[in-house]
DNA sequence: GTGGTCAGGTGAACGGTGTTCAGGTTAAGG
DNA sequence: CCTTAACCTGAACACCGTTCACCTGACCAC
């Protein structure tokens, strides 16, 4: 059996939800098709291109093209996004790393910044769209953190989260919107 | 020559800031010590208690003790916790994953709770604090991957950096004091 | 049909990592 | 002085990402 790029990274999303971050190895994803780990590279330039490439296939099977009014969109994308990293396992670490590092999974940002420019927020748009980012992924990472410490046998705090997540992303949005108002006010002078 | 515990997180924290998180190994830690990597785990279970005993480092020799006004403490505390951060090579993403895992680095968002307990925030401290650490994590572990990419080589927006955290802290920091004002609006009926 | 090309895979190695453990050594206290 | 406990050694274990010379088999042009 011989493989393609976009095989390998089906088998890698596999590997991730079944196993989690920490056992996704070039060894691992090896045995896993059957093939040794020197293969692997010749699909991909090192282990961090693999995780750039999972991460935006993550991104883009939970992507619904954003619509609206411009904050419903801001707050959609948000949302959707969480839900995006919650649907595989340290999909929300993998993800966030991928973009740190500048690798990929840049949909997001792009997406957000979009809308903010609609809602006329000008240059306000690109801090604006990181500090939503880092919310999300922040509030993301440590869900999915909590829920494996929860899984190896702690407490239940599953509703907790998504109530916290709309009401940190509500104060975010309200700050927005307010330096929106501010922002349009100082230009009728 | 024989160490005690905190003379291996001195020497720790002097290896982390000289060559980086990536090079902050337990043999690395034990040459420059003098000692061979086992002496190590008599002073720590494991890495990950290393680390964690590094990051509470960080924080301990940054710190000031808030005081003032809630809304000009909240922002202090950001605005220090990101000096704390900055002060060591890789120091945000220390002490944001040992935060994360909950290992340790639990004074910032301690003295957050307070400071909005004070405020007024009531149930909504928890949340608004862990928002305000997601910005600050967040933006600090940004900033220190892009300067230590712009050391290799690239470009130089060192000033940029500041002005989007206070503008971000800014953007979190408006949401809370509408989620306060909301809040004490609906206690008045 | 035949021959060449090249993407995909092999096998073995290299230099690293965190961690364990039985046993040695050294400083401090009764 | 002698015991006790803290500290450390040396060697190993089981992994990790990555490289490189070489092999293999499908496909395409002639």
């Amino acid at each position: 059996m011989r493989y393609r790029r976009e095989d390998v990274v089906a088998r890698a999303l596999q590997v991730l939800d079944d196993y989690g971050l920490a056992d996704l190895t070039m060894r691992r994803l090896g045995t896993e098709l059957g093939v040794r780990p020197s293969a692997l590279y010749h699909h991909f330039a090192n282990k961090q291109s693999l995780l750039a490439a999972v991460a935006d296939e993550i991104l883009l099977r939970g992507r619904h093209e954003p619509s609206g009014a411009w904050d419903v969109r801001v707050t959609a994308i948000c949302s959707d996004l969480r839900d995006s990293l919650l649907a595989y396992r340290d999909g929300a670490e993998v993800v966030a790393t991928v973009w740190a590092f500048g690798l990929g999974a840049t949909q997001p940002y792009d997406d957000l910044v979009a809308a903010l420019k609609d809602g006329g927020l000008g240059d306000l748009a690109p801090v604006a769209a990181r500090t939503l980012l880092h919310f999300v992924y922040g509030h993301a990472v440590d869900e999915q953190t909590h829920l494996q410490a929860a899984a190896a046998g702690a407490i239940e705090d599953d509703v907790r989260d998504t109530d916290d997540f709309v009401t940190g992303l509500g104060l975010v949005a309200a700050g927005i919107s307010m330096a929106k108002a501010v922002r349009e006010a100082s230009a009728d002078r």
